[in-house]
Order: C-alpha cells, then sequence, then structure tokens
RNA sequence: GGCCCCGUAGCGCAGCGGUAGCGCAGGUGCCUUUUAAGCACUUGGUCGCAGGUUCGAAUCCUGCCGGGGUCACCA
C-alpha cells in the first residue's frame, strides 16, 4: 500500500510534460518503481506493447483523441442493400461509409485482407487492398501490428465480395485504440440455416464475472440480457407512472432499518459516530409519503441484506416497491399483472416467454389460491387443525419435515409453502392471506383474525413479489409490532427493531392503500430464461481473492 | 456453515503414479476476394497455494484459497 501511494506521488505530471503516445521517457519513469505485484505483461502482451512501440516509431498514433463515423456496422451494411434494391440488378450508386468498431477477426492473405470489425449494431467485413489505400498504412495490416481486438476506424465504399458478403472496401484505415491483452478466441461459424457456431466459447463463468468487460467484449448474448435488462426496467417505469405514481428515492443508510425479515448490513458514520444500516426494504419510508399526501409512490433501487447468496441471491439486488391509496391487495393485483404481461411483451412481442423447459404466460388473469388451500393440495394438511405451534411443528414432523424447533406458528406455515408449494408454482399464481404473525404491516382479512390480505406470486417455481392491504390503523400497527417483538425469539435475526417514529408517522392518518414489492432481477431472470442472478447482474458479488499488498501480508514473516 | 464436484499454456480441453499434450490464439515464411481461410515451420506451462506419502506426484493424502452445485437460512 504504501510503495503504491508513493508511486502516484512520482507519477504526478509536471504541467510542461507532454504526455502524448510514444512519450518512452516519461513511461519509463512511471515503470522505475513499479511493485512486483502489479501487472507484468505475459508473452502474448509483451509482443502486443513491441508491436505498439513499432507503429508508434513509424509515426502512427495509437490512442488519436479524433475520430470520425458516419454508420454503425449494421448500418453501413443497410445502406448499401438499399442501394441494391434501387439499382434492381444493376451496378448501385457508390454508398461510402466511414465506420468504428473493435476487430474481431482478421485474415491477412498478403497483399489483400479481410477483417470483421464490430460495434454495439454488430459486425460488418473491411476489405482492405494494399493498392486501394496508403501503403505504409496497409504495411500495418499486412505486417500483423494491427490485431485481432484493436480499435479501428476505416473509411470506404461499400462492395459485395465474390463470396457475397457485403463490406467496405477501405481506403483509409486507422488505428483507434490498440489491445494489449488478448481477448479470449471465440471463433463463429455461419451455418446454412444462418445460426452462428460458436469454437473456443468463453465460458470460465468466474473468469467471466471477475472480468464482465472481457465477457462483454466476447459473448454478444451477454451484452443483448442487459441490453433487456434496462428495457425490462424502463417498461416497469412506464406502469408505474401510467398508474399515476410518483418516483422517489428514499434513504440507503438508515438508522432504524425495517420493513422485512432480514438481516442487515452495519456501517458507521465516523464524524456522527453513529452506526447505521443499510436498508432491507424501502416499506417504511415510502409508506411515510403517503401520510405526507401523495397517493402514491414507488421506488426502484437497492436492498442489501446480509444473507447466504445462491442462484438467486445475491447481497444487494434490485427492487421494486409502491404504495397506492385508494387500492386493496385486490387492485394490486390487478397492477401486477398488468405489469408483467406489459413487460413479456415488450421484450418478446407477446405475453409468452420461454423459461428452463417452460413456456410462461404472463397474460392477466393470474390464478389466486389461498394459502391454506395451497398448502392442504400439496401436504394434505390443514393447518388452521393446528393452530398453536407446537401442534404444528408435530404435524409437519409426521409428514416427515424437519424444523427448527421453537419457530412462531406463521413461520411454520410459510415453511410448508416453501417447502411444498413453491417448486409447483410454474405457471404465475398468486398465493393469497397470509398468518398475521409474520405480516406485520398487512390488514386482517375480514373472515379470520389469523390472518391477514396479504399475497405473494410465484412464476418458475421462484418466488417474486410480496404485496399487502396496507395495514392503517396504528393501534394495531403498534400491537404487530410489540407482537413481533414477543413471538420471535430473542435470537431470531429476522426480528426487527420496532419503527417509534413510523407509528408516529401513522398516527397523523395514513389513507388505505395497497404496497407491493418484487426483485427485479429475479424478473430479469424469468423474462431472459437466465438461469442465475449472476447472469443478470453486470457485477455480482464474489469473494476477493487473497490480497497479497495487505500490510500484514508483507511483513513476510506470517 | 455442512456435503459433493471443479481449478493443467491467453481461451476451450485431454492426461489421473514414471517427470506435460491437443485445438484455437501467438511468432516466422508464402499467398491481391477470405470467412472456424489455407499450407509449412515454430514459441509458450510455479499443472490454484502449502505441506505430506513415494525412488518418483499434475495424478494419492491433508490443510488452505477461489469457483460451481446442493442443503440449511432467507428474497
Amino acid at each position: 500500500m504504501r510503495g503504491k501511494f508513493r508511486i502516484m506521488k512520482r507519477n504526478l505530471i509536471p504541467p510542461q510534460t507532454s504526455l502524448r503516445g510514444g512519450d518512452e521517457a516519461y513511461y519509463q519513469l512511471a515503470l522505475e518503481e513499479k511493485p512486483a505485484n502489479m501487472w507484468q505483461p505475459n508473452r502474448l502482451e509483451q509482443e502486443r506493447l513491441d508491436k505498439l512501440n513499432e507503429i508508434e516509431s513509424r509515426g502512427f498514433e495509437a490512442y488519436p483523441a479524433r475520430i470520425h463515423r458516419t454508420h454503425s456496422a449494421l448500418e453501413a451494411i443497410a445502406a448499401y442493400e438499399a442501394a441494391e434494391q434501387t439499382a434492381g440488378g444493376n451496378e448501385p450508386a457508390p454508398v461510402e461509409v466511414t465506420v468504428a468498431g473493435r476487430i474481431r477477426r482478421t485474415n491477412v492473405k498478403g497483399k489483400v485482407s479481410f477483417m470483421h470489425i464490430e460495434d454495439q449494431s454488430g459486425r460488418v467485413q473491411l476489405f482492405l487492398r494494399i493498392n486501394d489505400m496508403d501503403e505504409a498504412t496497409y504495411k500495418l495490416v499486412q505486417e500483423h501490428l494491427i490485431d485481432t481486438d484493436d480499435f479501428v476506424q476505416a473509411a470506404g465504399t461499400m462492395m459485395r465480395t465474390k463470396a457475397g458478403e457485403i463490406s467496405v472496401r477501405v481506403n483509409d484505415f486507422k488505428l483507434l485504440a490498440k489491445s494489449l491483452s488478448p481477448l479470449p478466441v471465440v471463433k463463429q461459424q455461419k451455418l446454412d440455416d444462418g445460426t452462428i457456431r460458436e469454437f473456443g466459447e468463453f465460458t470460465n463463468v468466474e473468469t467471466r464475472y471477475r472480468q464482465r468487460y472481457a465477457d462483454l467484449a466476447v459473448n454478444a448474448n451477454v451484452r443483448d440480457t442487459f441490453v433487456q435488462r434496462a428495457q425490462i426496467i424502463r417498461v416497469v417505469r412506464e406502469v408505474m407512472d401510467g398508474e399515476g405514481l410518483l418516483e422517489v428515492e428514499t434513504p440507503i443508510l438508515q438508522p432504524v432499518y425495517g420493513g422485512a425479515a432480514a438481516r442487515p448490513f452495519v456501517t458507521h458514520h465516523n464524524q456522527l459516530k453513529q452506526d447505521l444500516f443499510l436498508r432491507v426494504s424501502f416499506e417504511l419510508y415510502l409508506k411515510r409519503l403517503l401520510v405526507g399526501g401523495y397517493r402514491g409512490v414507488y421506488e426502484i433501487g437497492r436492498d442489501f441484506r446480509n444473507e447466504g447468496v445462491s442462484f438467486k441471491h445475491n447481497p444487494e439486488f434490485t427492487m421494486l416497491e409502491f404504495y397506492k391509496a385508494y387500492i386493496d391487495y385486490n387492485g394490486v393485483m390487478e397492477i401486477t399483472e398488468r405489469m408483467l404481461e406489459a413487460v413479456a411483451i415488450a421484450i418478446h412481442g407477446k405475453p409468452e416467454a420461454p423459461f428452463r423447459e417452460h413456456i410462461i404466460n404472463y397474460a392477466a388473469p393470474w390464478p389466486r389460491l389461498t394459502m391454506r388451500e395451497a398448502i392442504l393440495k400439496e401436504t394434505g394438511i390443514d393447518y388452521m387443525e393446528y393452530r398453536d405451534a407446537a401442534a404444528l411443528e408435530a404435524k409437519i414432523r409426521e409428514i416427515g419435515g424437519s424444523v427448527a424447533p421453537g419457530q412462531p406458528w406463521g413461520k411454520l406455515v410459510e415453511h410448508l409453502l416453501g417447502e411444498y408449494v413453491e417448486k409447483k408454482l410454474i405457471q404465475p399464481t398468486f398465493i393469497i392471506d397470509y398468518p398475521r404473525d409474520i405480516s406485520p404491516f398487512a390488514k386482517k382479512v375480514s373472515y379470520d383474525d389469523t390472518h391477514v390480505e396479504r399475497f405473494e406470486f410465484y412464476i418458475a417455481g421462484m418466488e417474486m413479489g410480496n404485496a399487502f392491504t396496507e395495514l392503517n390503523d396504528p393501534r394495531d400497527q403498534e400491537a404487530r409490532f410489540l407482537e413481533m417483538a414477543r413471538t420471535f425469539r430473542p435470537d431470531d435475526d429476522d426480528a426487527a427493531p420496532i419503527d417509534e417514529d413510523y407509528l408516529r408517522a401513522m398516527r397523523y392518518g395514513m389513507p388505505p392503500n395497497g404496497g407491493f414489492g418484487m426483485g427485479i432481477d429475479r424478473l430479469v431472470m424469468l423474462i431472459t430464461d437466465q438461469h442465475t442472478i449472476r447472469d443478470v447482474l453486470l457485477y455480482p458479488h464474489l469473494r476477493s481473492l487473497k490480497e497479497d499488498e495487505s500490510e500484514d501480508a508483507s511483513a513476510e514473516g506470517v
């Protein structure tokens, strides 16, 4: 660490020093005290460094500041196709383009060369001939000083090669950025049916996640997933706005956390000498805003839960929550159906999307099952016949289930749902009416004191979201908080602190409202048919690799 | 956290007790319409790390690090 700091100071550039490419003396000075644990070029990288020096010594810039571009790869191809259409079999009018992108394939055949460059739109082939362009520039290509992975700019006229591929006949060519570290090599073969077969795919998941930039650079389908993720969130936002809800942002650092049964991360404000929690939900802050007079609010943002990781769990994840005044959970169910249907249509053009071996149909309406019915159907247990926790616990053991002793009744009921029902709910399904003692923010159902107006919805065997007819009776809310504090064992990590300020807000009067929370990452998984949350997060959480640069490790004696 | 599997060249993989191999990429040469271009020659590895067993370990054992799966917990 200390060593690094020294280098940084040394690297401060005096104002008169030029930092232009090829300033060998400057670069050498910076390298002098480079610590051994920093990057050292491997064999392939050293070759490219040597090429870079050679390019510059020939008077070419390797990292120019000014570029020019008139067409994306696909626009260039489309422009030529249009010209061919117009010409109707005759020689099409010349189409001049300047394209820019990353070289993904080179084929140098002496005095003529081919390469594919790729930009965000796709790929286009360049056709380079020594007598079409400046000879010194062509030599860079011919002598392999230009590599796959380099960024280049090419100007020329569109044409078709003998093999029929629409290409740019290049008359001007320029290096835009030299790539020093070669990306994983993936070759593609276009099959007759138009599908693309890949060879030597870059599949190592750990490297893909740790070096997502390389993953994205090489795997177009990964790039597509995150484009779709952005589209999905945009549609969700449009639906929320269409409901007349106001998008807001509430604190991530919270002195009192709550709104969900989850363990928080703890952090500390130095100056204020105050411990703070990273939010586990937005719920309590959002509902306070209804007290303030908004008829509805929503937030899309990050939640943090200090729990295990799995294919559907990441320590930080994106959540949508909304609260709308003057509707109950039936209204929320309608919005839910509408929202997911809109998302599916936006991405797939119809309310259906494949996920694993299933075709999920998002079209409204979805079936609604009470929790009691659902559990009875799958386990044969009518949990209402076992009204106290001990009896229900015994019954679960009797059918071969295993539960930790001493759990609240509602948690046992929830266990039955999670264990026996959840994975069978493939098509979108609402499970409604939950036990009161695990639902401290939901209104009681009219027919029964032990249940509340709450639903969760399940798709592809995954819990996707959670919603209530929100409790707005401050007396009942206070009693629920106290009940939670009493029911949960003192060591139960899910027991949340009582939020007195939230109670105060509710005492001012909160309009009746329906509220909703959904994991956006899981929604993206469903819609894009990705089977782990890590594939819909650009930077999923991974353990750090060992840091040999830490002060302790530098003692060597350890 | 428990259990199971994995970690070999830049990437994809084989080898599983006799001292490390293949394809692609890379290098040299030839080639003015190729497209997984081709042909010839060729470079490249602390076999995750540290111990142990053995005459000998990539290979067997133990521990650690990292990843995946699964169970527990949760969203």
